[in-house]
DNA sequence: CGTGTCTTTGAGGCAACTCAACACTCGTGG
DNA sequence: CCACGAGTGTTGAGTTGCCTCAAAGACACG
């Protein structure tokens, strides 16, 4: 019963097999689960915390490609290496699968198959919608987006939609956006000005005016 | 035997149902095939030309999220409608299966599922990989990177890779690339005038320099 | 040989970045 | 208990580079 509650995020209860093969783990807040270019050896899905994906280019800049929530998968890609670097934003748990298990699994029971798939597709929604916030939105839109995104994804994980709490840094909102840390601390400034939002705190954000934020961010996430 | 040639990039012969349900079709260039928000109907693929997925802001910016080449699907998010626009670059054959059936079919056959997944998770990769572009890169690094991706490209489609042509207008390279037309067109000359590009016309691009121009990309195509 | 579309080039402004200083929190240790 | 330092976030000043606006060149098509 608690194994099942470890991965409820996980399976329906029909596929047990998969907890003989799971493998579950913990991270202190920014430690490295997997990085790039390592040999893809398991296939991991978050239960509790928050991971950062990203890629690093040779002179240090960092792209971050996506937050991982709890329900998240990491690994699915189809190389023989995990093609971006994981790590924890605050302590986190998770479970892991050697890929060779998963993969035998997946070809025995469909339904997994059809999970895994259908939250890849997930997966690539978010990072279309991504393409749109950095090519096309300004800093104070690309902010707006961000928060509203949030709360969604809070309110789909039964949590509240309104306090959002921002459990990263600015660094990770910048390195996640395209921008620099000040562009980020001074865009929160301009939409608390303007009386859209209020900050209790640096990784407290009240949404004031949530039709109006709507309107900045230009796109209403989904 | 004809139809197998124009699906050929679709699927093993094995699935020969899937050419029963299959729907032919081509498109003038510049003719929409889906648009954003219309219900998905149909899974694509297409076997010949070129096409450009996009989503447009309330105000008429657009971002193009992938240009597809021959072999690569379109329609294969999980919800009831497409979430970006299709439209020919140039003039485009491609074929069509009714989602219904289609779901029918991955079910019956795993190696069809299998095959979709595998498409799916190389989108993936290539929005992840369009993150980085979109978020860090200068403008100069965007269009040296788009012209070694677009080589490697056409080298995995068994065409030269060398004399790349560029069969989107620079209006769409700058719309998939986050830039201003003005800002691609001077990325070019930048490039042509520090010798690693030559431009026989605005169309064709003559790589001279590949070593230079993956260094000043930071990232090698991949 | 016009006409329209696409591309290139130039000039100037503004917004985001760079550099810098300061405020704040939170441990740690004197 | 407070001093100190590291890490994080905010704000200010100046600069750079991309975008905006403008015009001219290149090319296809009728």
């Amino acid at each position: 019963m608690r194994k099942q509650a470890i991965c409820a995020a996980l399976e329906d209860h029909e596929l047990d097999e998969l907890q003989s093969i799971m493998i579950a783990s913990s991270l202190a807040p920014h430690q490295t689960l997997v990085e790039e270019g390592e040999p893809r050896r398991k296939v991991f899905t978050l239960t509790s915390g928050m991971l950062r994906l990203y890629t690093m280019l040779p002179d240090g800049r960092r792209q971050i490609t996506a937050f991982l929530l709890p329900g998240d998968y990491l690994g699915l890609g189809d190389e023989e290496t995990y093609d971006e670097t994981a790590e924890a934003v605050i302590e986190s748990k998770l479970c892991g699968f050697p890929v060779a298990e998963m993969e035998r699994l997946m070809e025995l029971h469909p339904r997994l198959h059809a999970r895994l798939y259908q939250m890849t597709r997930i997966a690539l929604r978010q990072a279309r919608d991504s393409q749109m916030i950095l090519g096309r939105l300004a800093p104070v839109e690309k902010i707006a987006s961000f928060l509203l995104v949030l709360s969604a994804r809070a309110v789909e994980h039964g949590q509240p939609g309104n306090p959002v709490h921002l459990a990263m840094t600015r660094m990770d909102i910048a390195d996640y956006l395209g921008l620099t840390i000040e562009t980020v601390s001074r865009s929160f400034t301009k939409l608390r000005v303007q009386g859209l939002i209020r900050l209790p705190d640096a990784h407290q954000v009240e949404i004031v005016d949530r039709r109006a934020l709507t309107a900045v961010a230009g796109i209403e996430p989904r």
